[in-house]
Order: C-alpha cells, then structure tokens, then sequence
DNA sequence: CGTGGGACCTGAACGC
DNA sequence: TGCGTTCAGGTCCCAC
C-alpha cells in the first residue's frame, strides 16, 4: 500500500513535499513557498550530500548566492526556478524531493541534501530521501527552453492538439518525453489517456484529427483538476498543515490495476511500458 | 535521428 | 521475526 510520511517536528512548519512531482505538485510546491520566499536574503548554502549540486561545488554555491535576495520563483515543466537578483537557482524534485521552510538546519528530517539559510533566521529545506533530485546554479532559464516543449497550460486545446504528432511510438511514451510537452509524466499521462479513451500502447500516427484535440482537452482538464486539488497524495506527499492533498481521489485508472473500471465494470490492466507502470481499461480505451 | 533500455537511489512492500 | 528480493520512477546516457 501507500507508503506513510513520519510526520511530526520535521514537517511542523511549512511543507511542500511532492513524490512523483507533475506539473500540479510541482505548481503547488511553487505557489506554496512564493508569500514566504520572496525578499528573503541569503546567508548561506549548504550541501550535506555533495551530489545533489548538479555540475557544482559547494564553495560556489555559497559564493554566488549569499548576500543575494529571491526575487522571483516559477515553474517550468518540473523544474522550480528561483531568481536570486540575476543569480539562477534551479531545483528538480525527481521523485521524493520536498522544499519546505524550516527554522533549524536539519530538524529530524535525516533526508536534507540542501538548504539556504536566510537573515531572517529561517532555512528553506531540500529534503530527497532517494537522492535522486537535483539543485543547479545558472545565470540564466533560458537552458530550459532548448530541454522542454511548450507549456500544456499556457496555449489553447488547439495548439496542444497540434503538437501531438509523431510516428509509430506509443502515446503513452510520446506524452512523458518532456521535450515535446513539458510537465507530464506517468500518473497525469495514463489518467488523460483513460479520458480520452486512447489506448497507451496506441502509436502517435494512429490518432485521427479529433482524438488528438480531445486528449489535449483531457491533458488539460486533468492537469488543472490536478493544480485545484493541490496534488495528489501518493506515498510522501503532505499538503503543508500535514493534511492530504485530494486529487489522487479523482483517479481513474492510476495505481487501480485489477480493480474495475469506473466507467464499464471490466478489470483494469497494468502493463509496463517505456519502463513505467501503466494502468488503462482494455474495454474504454482503444 | 529516433528509440529503447539501463543506471542512478533507497524506503517500503513482499516472499519465504 | 528477519533476512533477501523487488519495485517505484524522471532524467541522463549510451547502444542500436
């Protein structure tokens, strides 16, 4: 089953923690931390575990970013950009990453791999039990542009339907490869295919005209229920009173295969497909 | 160039 | 109970 978060004074204060971080955890994550951050001035940066500074020592970071002032923090695909006065600094979530404020160094939590202490006292935590996330220094986002496609959220049902074109690869794998779309990955894909009633395995050249336009409809709908519900609580997520987020309450075939579908009764498969679990209904997905 | 598969990681679930 | 094994998954890297 679901894996439980030890809460308790690790969590006490402001957590934004999201495991398989989408585009609407990583969005929530954002939004979350924005009111706190902005004008913080750093005093220092601090790697307890060297390799989660990607392409970086911790003398530079330190370097770069004290004395400097978050000005700004967005979202790019699953990429959270902080703008410290012209100094970038760009954090990944990967799987069980979690950024959150906190007034001690590391608290209880035996998983920070970074953190930034400010004037004011208060830290901001990089937590990643699998060690798999990543934080970066830039002078600029603009790299982001050459690794992602566009935004899905941000251009019409039209224009994302338009950009859904390619060969005899499977949709499924199509819709995680984030230079096409940015920000979706394996829960928000299988769930926008089920609405769409396409199948994962379905090769991209085989969608006619107007099954692209309603997948791009579905990946819309599901990503903005998804930014509406705060996330979906699956494994280590935690809205920031400790409470769990809704939106893995709205799935319809993630994490159910075996389980009937909602739509016509029939048993839900789960295949594995580009090396990730894949969950659809062999009788509403074609 | 497009595509697929392994590596990176380790907590949790599972099997005996 | 406790040990060993398997799984999860975003992105990078490499082979075909």
């Amino acid at each position: 089953m679901l894996a439980r978060v030890p809460l308790g004074p690790r969590l006490s204060r402001v957590a934004m923690e999201a495991p398989l971080p989408e585009l609407p955890e990583v969005e929530t994550v954002v939004r979350g931390l924005r009111p706190e951050l902005i004008g913080k001035k750093v005093n220092e940066a601090l790697a307890l575990w060297a390799g989660v500074l990607d392409g970086g020592d911790p003398t530079r970071f330190n370097a770069c970013l004290k004395g400097r002032a978050a000005t700004g923090i967005h979202r790019r695909g699953k990429y959270i950009c902080i703008d410290f006065e012209g100094v970038g600094l760009v954090v990944h979530l990967r799987m069980t990453g979690r950024l959150y404020f906190s007034e001690k160094r590391e608290g209880n939590d035996p998983w920070v791999r970074f953190s930034l202490g400010f004037d004011d006292r208060t830290r901001l935590i990089f937590s990643d039990a699998r060690k798999f996330g990543r934080v970066s220094l830039v002078e600029s986002f603009d790299f982001l542009e050459q690794k992602l496609g566009p935004e899905p959220l941000t251009i019409s049902d039209k224009q994302l339907a338009g950009l859904i074109v390619g060969g005899r690869r499977p949709i499924k794998t199509f819709l995680l490869d984030q230079k096409k779309i940015a920000g979706i990955g394996n829960i928000y894909a299988d769930e926008a295919l089920h609405i769409a009633g396409i199948r994962p395995t379905r090769a991209v050249a085989d969608l006619s005209k107007p099954k692209r336009l309603k997948l791009a409809q579905a990946l819309q709908l599901v990503l903005e229920r998804g930014i509406d519900h705060e996330g979906a609580t699956i494994g280590w997520y935690r809205k920031p009173d400790g409470a769990e987020g809704s939106q893995q309450e709205h799935f319809k075939v993630y994490g159910r295969g075996g389980q009937p579908c909602h739509g016509c009764g029939r048993i839900l498969e789960r295949i594995v497909l580009a090396g990730r679990g894949t969950h659809y209904c062999p009788t509403c997905q074609l």
